[in-house]
DNA sequence: CTTACTGCAAATATTTTGCATTTGG
DNA sequence: CCAAATGCAAAATATTTGCAGTAAG
């Protein structure tokens, strides 16, 4: 395993841009949060250092995601979130009632994306995905 | 079959709400256009009447939302964008190379939704999904 | 040194809200 | 008449952009 943020610095050096405390930053920050809005990473690494500019959070999410270092699903109505793309892919589920974001594993949906392949010749990206719906807790205060 | 509006008076006369002009445009726009942005529906309402304020079309579907007339589903970055309840029921397919929509049956659908309920014991709002991927067209540009 | 990057403030875009006026029933 | 609905303008949000100063390499 090599070092935390080895990885970004390969990827900068490689197109000849460079490696900033504010990038470092929200590659952690990304990390430690799981999903977040840009906002929510803005906020998260303020906690940890003195404080990033919200654009230059927009733009380096916007880089990362360029970079193959993170990627976006949009759940729902608000912002749209982010996650590192090295975290297994998943999909999204939204819950109408509570807002609870869960997370199911890909295989779940391995026949709709044959099936959209196959009869619409769409190829889906799963990881994209996002799904409303109703969580189990909330179903049951509905009935 | 019902004279068009009709099902438009009978529910809003039910909860003691009024008939307006700027309703019926919107309802009628959102036939016409299949699915719309409430910026669309705007500028559609407009071409054909003098001009219905843009709040008033947020109100106006979210209104029609409460009352089952249309359906709202979030297709990539942009704004929501809603249509017919009356339409049947679909998936929403994005291309994110090209930006067409695409509709496919729900019932490509059917194996993942009970996989959710069984494993997640989470309800999905099929209609609600939106999709991305890449179309037909996008997938052979990019290979 | 060179130019990529950041912070800041202003510009856009989108959706919501308060309130005075209009209007459907 | 009277409550509901509209138009308008302002507020709240979310995201983008221009530019001058800062700093990575």
């Amino acid at each position: 395993m090599s070092p935390p943020g080895t990885d970004l610095r390969e990827r900068l050096h490689q197109r000849g841009l460079r490696v900033t405390p504010q990038r470092q930053l929200v590659l952690e920050a990304i990390d430690r949060l799981g999903h977040a809005t840009p906002d929510a990473v803005c906020a998260e690494v303020q906690s940890v250092a003195s404080g990033v500019n919200l654009s230059t959070i927009y733009r380096t999410l916007e880089l990362f995601e360029k970079l193959g270092l993170v990627r976006h699903a949009h759940l729902g109505s608000g912002s749209a979130t982010y996650h590192s793309a090295a975290s297994a892919a998943h999909l999204h589920l939204v819950c109408d009632g509570c807002g609870a974001v869960d997370e199911a594993d890909i295989a779940v949906a391995q026949d709709l994306v044959g099936r959209l392949r196959s009869a619409h010749g769409f190829t889906p990206d799963v990881e994209h995905m996002a799904i409303s719906g109703l969580c189990a807790a909330c179903s049951k205060s509905v009935s």
